[in-house]
DNA sequence: GTATTATGCAACCTGGAGGTTGCTAATGGA
DNA sequence: TCCATTAGCAACCTCCAGGTTGCATAATAC
């Protein structure tokens, strides 16, 4: 069995803010309600929410703070949009994982089969 | 352009706990280390960790409530083993919502080329 | 039989997450 | 010009996540 297959699962910290980020689901619909790729006010995406402005206003730092989203001033507004290559970062992430697991069911299958 | 592209993007709540599971550096090196696919005592699991033994097994606890491990008795050792099932879960969502992204960019795309 | 090892339990501490309210400032429309 | 809309700021509150310490208990090793 391949012991040395030290691959990577660097960058831990940054991948666990990311998916912080993303533990809410507030700040998980809000992701939804930016996939369209358009930009969006905070009042905007507050609408039809429960929680208040101000709530929804820390929400999107947050989100901002792990590069999910970026945001733009226009004129009274403040307009976010969001960014993807977080979310492609946690696909890569989740993909090495899972490519892992497979080699290691692989890995118990031949030696099952030994 | 498709406006009722209105992919489910359902059971956020539940992906947003598995979310909120994997964003703790601590828990994301645990799934790391039951990555191999065998089962790990709490003791072994906390070797060369800064935390106490009792932290790790807050977060083996968390990570237990997502279902992302499962734990079982033995003797006076209690071992735990990685259940891929959720990661699986978050990797069809980050799909999803790449999908839905590319789709977007195509929209957006054949829109200007108009 | 005793010492050692592996956990469990409970109490306790601290900081920050998630929310709210109240007020102020800037912009845009009528 | 005046009013409504959109945000930002700050203070405050509550609760729980993440950690620790101390002690009790069950299995094992010797």
């Amino acid at each position: 069995m391949p012991r040395n297959s030290a691959v990577a699962l660097k960058a831990t910290k940054q991948q666990a803010h990311i998916f912080a980020a993303l533990g809410d689901p507030t700040r998980l619909s809000l992701v939804a309600k930016l996939i369209d790729g358009e930009t969006h006010s905070i009042s905007a995406l507050s609408e039809g929410s429960k929680i208040t402005r101000q709530a929804v206003t820390k929400h999107l730092t947050v989100l901002e703070g792990a590069g999910l989203v970026s945001k733009v001033k226009e004129g009274r507004e403040s307009l976010y949009l969001l960014d993807p290559k977080p979310l492609k970062s946690l696909q890569e992430y989740l993909d090495i994982i899972s490519m892992q697991w497979d080699q290691t069911l692989q890995n118990l299958k031949s030696f099952v089969e030994e």
